[in-house]
DNA sequence: GTCTATAAAGCGATAGAC
DNA sequence: GTCTATCGCTTTATAGAC
């Protein structure tokens, strides 16, 4: 691939790639979608790209290279709690699977998150156990605080990111107003559960 | 298609390509493959169906209607109240998911199940609606019968079924024990909380 | 660096012999 | 009912002109 990796071009395929990819699908999308998107012929695109499957893990790293660069900027915020932290953390995982997976196939986010039996397996893998990690760090924390009673937080985290994950599905805008709002109040849920309060509040959230 | 509907060979077919779409999705999967499973040729084997589609669609239509069937009866079961009922609701959903869509690809149960484009995406809606609405319908019961807060069910109901869809990906027998004893400590956070009791029990669960 | 042209393979689907 | 054979199309990927 002679052309400059960081070239102009080389970002906008990626660009142009991720946005059909989102809308159809990693098998719905050809080599031959991308370039008319970007405006170039495919001869031409596959000089920046070995082959197909170079360029969906290229798509792979870019989009968990910006999630875990928020994750961990977020888990560095030593000035707010655990429980705050752990809500930002799931406010933007939500927003991360609601905006880069397009409802119609979430799919594609499927096929580049789900552990596949090839090799790129125990790398997904790994990739996965980086992200997923920050959510059970704050967890434990929470648990050592006891902000949250004593848990199976190996249970709990993919079950609190499993459900907001989820969400992407059948959020819509327009019905259920501000995503982030809306993750909150599933966060109070589970923390405050869904009994009703005998008579006296019995825990309130910050 | 000459070939009778109900044939041996038109099941053994159907069963074949449901076991590989799960490994494989739906487009990594070639008749030719299918073919290969049940030990006939390419060409035979569309005689049972008129196209992929067509095939796709069935598998679509057998796996909802094994769930819509068990869910219907579930729901049936007047001698439970409603939160046992939406407890083994959710149960079973957690197990068809795990079941019927092994780990490695969720995907192919997303392909069968998130809204396409296409005009087919209007009958998957209707038939997620259909299968939605059992849960929903438990939850207003036990709202209505103050077993939970009055809460927008329109929001748990999807909340609740994803997480228990989720768990199909990361939930392994051997690490985390049976699935419905998985599913029920799920449920119990959802309801008691996850806050510490202070003191004395507040909700106690059935 | 982009193009055209083309190779090589796989796909779904059809036709017709047996 | 299963087979072989093949059509027509699309795909990824490569080669070489400009």
């Amino acid at each position: 691939m002679p052309p400059k990796k960081d070239s102009r071009r080389h970002a906008e395929v990626l660009d142009a790639a991720i946005a059909l990819i989102r809308r159809k699908g990693l098998d719905g999308t050809s080599i031959q979608d991308i370039a008319d998107a970007v405006g170039i012929k495919k001869g031409s695109l596959l000089n920046y790209f070995a082959s197909k499957a170079e360029l969906a893990e290229l798509i792979q790293d870019r989009f968990t290279e910006i999630a875990t660069d928020r994750i961990a900027e977020i888990a560095g915020r030593d000035e707010i709690g655990p429980e705050r932290r752990l809500r930002e953390l799931l406010k933007f995982h939500a927003e991360h699977c609601a905006i880069h997976i397009s409802s119609p196939v979430l799919v594609s986010f499927m096929q580049l998150w789900a552990p596949i039996d090839s090799e790129l397996g125990a790398r997904q893998l790994a990739v996965r156990e980086r992200y997923e990690s920050h959510f059970r760090d704050e967890l434990k924390a929470c648990v050592r605080q006891r902000i949250i009673r004593k848990v199976d937080v190996g249970v709990l985290t993919p079950t609190l990111m499993g459900a907001v994950s989820w969400t992407a599905f059948w959020y819509r805008p327009e019905q259920h107003g501000p995503l982030g709002a809306l993750v909150e109040k599933q966060i109070d849920w589970w923390l405050d559960g869904l009994r009703p309060r005998s008579g006296t509040k019995t825990g309130a959230r910050a």
